[in-house]
RNA sequence: GCGGGCGUGGCGGAAUUGGUAGACGCGCUGGUUUUAGGUACCAGUAUCGUAAGAUGUGGGGGUUCGAGUCCCUUCGCCCGCACCA
């Protein structure tokens, strides 16, 4: 190092409280990650899913925002164009919740906490072009949103219908599911009411079979998740008709195994069929086994482990073939929601119906076996739901399951009393929440003319910023003035829809707002088409069904009006692991010294110490005993910030650890030990470049061929997300220039080193990258430094080590040149000694030789 | 119950098509430098054994010259869905 200025600097530690804003700042002002759609280069649009503004940046953001950030480095040095953009998913609850419980407004508390959040993403150093910042909150984007939802209202892809939801009637509000506790809302504790009231919907159900087709198209997602779709979507066929009831009505039910229907021996309603209702209306017993249904419907079914339980009413159907009149029964394990909500009840061939005929001592009839001879075989405990022929089906007798499927969908659709059908899981989308903190529904009603779409000009609706939330309910409704205005068509005074949109809403479209930003519509087709589909999409496990399915459907819905060109917005999706840590749990001793169980408590791991092996609480003394790694969670005390990991390790650090030892896919443990190994490293790094000597003259080849390999090894390991595996290498590499002598060679490799850990510790390379610029030539910022070349004819070796097996257990290994003949490497492990004395004369049956790998003596 | 995943040192984890199991990191042990602590550096670290060697990828079995990897079986843990006809 000629420079003894910058070799000063290195002797130095490297430190981040300086480094770190000087090039955050220097990225900035150069506008480096400032995406442009006009470039010519090959674009890459990298993104990591956008988080809700709760106030504070946590380590799950922090790891999974490090995975894409490396990958969108990595893309820019590789010659891509790269989109990497960050916003805000800021409506929801929480802002109305804080609203209600700290007298704020949920704008001012959801816009502070994005100015927070944001200064803490900048503070790590992330690749973002934050010139496409957006927030789903404001107007500007949720205009835009209004718009799309007419779009889609026109193309006939929304409609309102009448729902029953759960209805608080102390909050005077629909809940989720998710949010009845045991019957009751969660926040005010009342008794959960159903009711009936107009939603607005979407019609993903349209699109069900593109949905649940194009999962086989997503070859970049994980397997589990497009089974997880495929799950919730739910297709399935088989067979809807109709029973003739006693009552001289028609019973329709739907079933999977139309080839059973010879075994049918009674026919299940649900207890909100129809059917059932009307028995009740005028047979008490009936009602009081109907009630007693629907409150067992969440809990007390699970408390009974399902039995299924019956209501056997004066009704019968009448078998189709055989003409018998089968008992009908309303039941507890038919749901209304499903099919027809009402099923035929086949118990030799289906586990409920078995269970229920075994309760209520019907028929168990063998209509399908694993051989003919076997038709009169008894059935054990359980029904028989596999594959066989069938018998003792009349007509169907001798057939395979499928073929008889097929003969009586054929023969039903013939005699014109049912139909093959299709049945599906998947229900269209509710859209509607009667909330405040969201996007307002675009739409006018009118006495005269009905429900009438807000015209674009009149878009955004905004909302009112008057609003008060003492009271329960939407304040929306009780608005003085907001919802009343005139009707578009007719001008005569109308009022405006006070429900908003599904926050799942803004989060279905917002990728195609970061790549195309006109302020006079959502986006604009072409700038989209460069930048779409999203090359990378990284985020949360959490979100495999109910976020990406939407956005899913909202893009096929988009392509379907013509909006867009193409189907599917993510092309691959990663799901990562999350960020977990041990728990501590302090035991207090009672009077007597003991220690029992009900008193204790957790405490949070800036308030223990280890100490020879043990850990210990600071303030008490006590001992602490070491639970469970589990996800951070404030209930479970085993929270790290991480502005004090920043504050302490710097961003770098931080970084490192992210992408260390665990998988991407698998949970990351979090420790104090290795935050400080990182640090280490980072330090060490660094000592390194201080070492680069521009007077050291020669080659060292190993060292060389060890930078070459580096290269291309961390370039596969990034691609496929293996950051861990990266990792290893950049060590691996980093040690072997540690301890090589100055050379050219060497000096190539640490400012190799240097630019391939760039991406991943991208505040030390530019500090590093800038001192050395002098010495080594080169200029501008490291982020905008290629990746380095490979000279591929360095990643071959020349020499091998050779494995010697003898009857397969190693006994030696060799060194010999690669690509050597067979022959000549039998001839190297004959020679061994080692395995001379394994072998100990025995007669060579057979030498079995793997090329540059090994060689196994049979014998 | 159904569906999926995972079991490798004290810990996180590596390991093309079956071809030297334990890369790399953490931790730990011993040593060197330092006034001390920390840092840094060197050596060691699967198990048993003084060694030669043997054993070893949850357990059992199989295929193969050769199995962490393939097949069968069994145990344990985790996740998703949950009476979907």
């Amino acid at each position: 190092m000629t420079d003894t200025v910058s070799k000063a600097r290195f002797d130095e530690k490297f430190e981040p409280g300086q480094a770190d804003p000087r090039w955050q700042s220097a990225w900035e002002k150069a506008r480096t990650f400032e995406a442009d759609s006009n470039s010519d280069k090959p674009k890459s649009f990298v993104l990591e899913m956008f988080p809700y503004p709760s106030g504070r940046i946590h380590m799950g953001h922090v790891r999974n925002y490090t995975m894409g950030d490396v990958l969108a480095r990595y893309k820019k040095m590789r010659g891509f164009e790269v989109l990497h953009p960050m916003g805000w998913d800021a409506f929801g609850m929480p802002a109305e919740n804080a609203a209600m419980e700290k007298g704020v407004h949920p704008g001012g508390w959801t816009r502070q906490n994005i100015e927070a959040m944001k200064a803490q993403l900048k503070r790590i150093g992330f690749a973002l072009d934050w010139s496409r910042e957006l927030a789903t909150c404001e107007p500007e984007y949720y205009g835009h949103e209004q718009s799309l939802f007419i779009d889609l209202y026109e193309a006939g892809l929304v409609y309102r219908r009448q729902a029953t939801v759960n209805w608080d009637p102390v909050d005077m509000t629909v809940l989720a599911n998710e949010q009845v506790i045991d019957g009751k809302g969660w926040r005010s504790g009342a008794e959960v009411e159903k009711r009936k009231l107009d939603q607005w919907f979407l019609k993903i159900t349209d699109f069900a079979d593109e949905l649940l087709d194009g999962l086989g198209s997503l070859d970049g997602w994980p397997d589990k998740v497009r089974l997880m779709q495929e799950n919730w979507i739910g297709k399935s066929t088989g067979l809807e008709f109709s029973f003739d009831v006693s009552n001289g009505g028609k019973l329709a039910v739907y079933s999977t195994r139309p080839d059973t229907i010879y075994g049918a021996s009674f026919v299940a309603v649900a207890a909100d069929h129809p059917i059932a209702q009307e028995i009740a209306a005028s047979d008490a017993e009936a009602k009081a086994f109907c009630e007693d249904c629907k409150r067992g419907g969440t809990t007390a079914a699970e408390i009974e482990a399902g039995e299924k339980k019956g209501f056997k009413t004066q009704l019968t159907a009448r078998h189709p073939f055989t003409g018998e009149a089968l008992p009908v029964f309303i039941a507890n394990f038919v749901l209304m929601d499903y099919g027809t909500g009402a099923v035929m009840g086949v118990p030799g061939h289906d586990q409920r119906d078995f269970e229920f005929a075994t309760n209520y001592e019907l028929p168990i009839l063998r209509v399908v076996a694993s051989d003919p001879a076997d038709a009169d075989k008894p059935f054990g405990k359980e029904a028989e739901a596999g594959d066989g022929v069938i018998v003792n089906s009349d007509m169907l007798n001798g057939m395979s399951v499928e073929d008889a499927k097929a003969k009586v969908i054929g023969r039903a659709e013939a005699e014109a009393w049912g139909n093959g059908t299709t049945v599906w899981r998947l229900r269209d989308w509710g859209v509607s929440r009667q909330r405040y903190w969201g996007t307002p529904i675009p739409f006018i009603h009118c006495d005269a003319c009905g429900v009438v779409p807000v015209p674009k000009d009149q878009l955004p609706v905004v909302l009112p910023e008057d609003v008060d939330f003492k009271q329960p309910g939407n304040p929306l409704l009780r608005h003085p003035t907001w919802k009343h205005t005139s009707c578009p068509k007719c001008g005569e005074d109308a009022q405006r829809e006070t429900d908003t949109l599904d926050t799942f809403v803004d989060s279905s479209w917002y990728f195609l707002r970061f790549a195309s930003q006109p302020d006079d519509r959502p986006f604009d087709p072409e700038e989209v088409a460069k930048w779409l589909p999203v090359e990378q999409y990284i985020g949360g496990i959490e979100h495999a069904i109910l976020h990406l399915l939407y956005a899913r459907f909202w893009t096929r819905a988009l392509k379907h009006i013509g909006q867009i060109n193409f189907a599917e917005p993510f092309a691959s999706l990663f799901t990562q692991g999350m960020v977990t840590h041990e728990t501590y749990q302090v035991f207090v001793p009672d009077d007597k010294g003991q220690t029992t169980l009900p008193r204790s408590y957790m405490v949070s791991p800036n308030e223990v110490e280890r100490r020879d092996g043990k850990v210990y609480e600071i303030d008490s003394g006590l001992e602490v005993e070491v639970g469970r790694i589990i996800k951070m969670s404030k209930s479970k005390k085993n929270v790290v910030d991480p502005d004090a990991i920043l504050e302490d390790f710097g961003a770098d650090s931080a970084r490192w650890f992210m992408l260390s030892d665990s998988p991407p896919e698998r949970d990351l443990p979090w420790s104090v030990a290795g935050i400080e190994g990182c640090h280490r490293f980072v330090q060490r790094v660094w000592r390194l470049c201080g070492a680069v000597d521009v007077d050291a003259q020669g080659e060292n080849k190993d060292l060389a061929r060890k930078t070459h390999q580096t290269i291309a090894a961390v370039a596969q390991d990034i691609e496929a997300l293996s950051f861990n595996k990266a990792v290893a290498r950049l060590y691996e590499l980093t040690a072997a220039a540690e301890k090589a002598a100055p050379s050219e060679s060497r000096n190539h490799a640490i400012v190799t080193l240097l630019q391939l850990v760039s991406p991943m510790i991208p505040h030390l390379a530019e500090e590093a990258w800038d001192l050395l610029a002098p010495a080594l030539g080169h200029s501008g910022l490291i982020a905008d430094a290629p990746w380095p070349e490979v000279d591929e004819a360095l990643l071959v070796e020349d020499e091998v080590t050779i494995a010697i097996q003898h009857m397969g257990k190693l006994r030696d290994t060799i060194t010999a040149p690669k690509g050597a003949d067979k022959d000549t490497l039998e001839a190297l492990a004959l020679s061994s000694e080692k395995v001379q004395r394994s072998i100990d004369g025995k007669e060579i049956r057979k030498v079995i030789v793997v090329p540059d790998r090994l060689v196994n003596i049979v014998a």
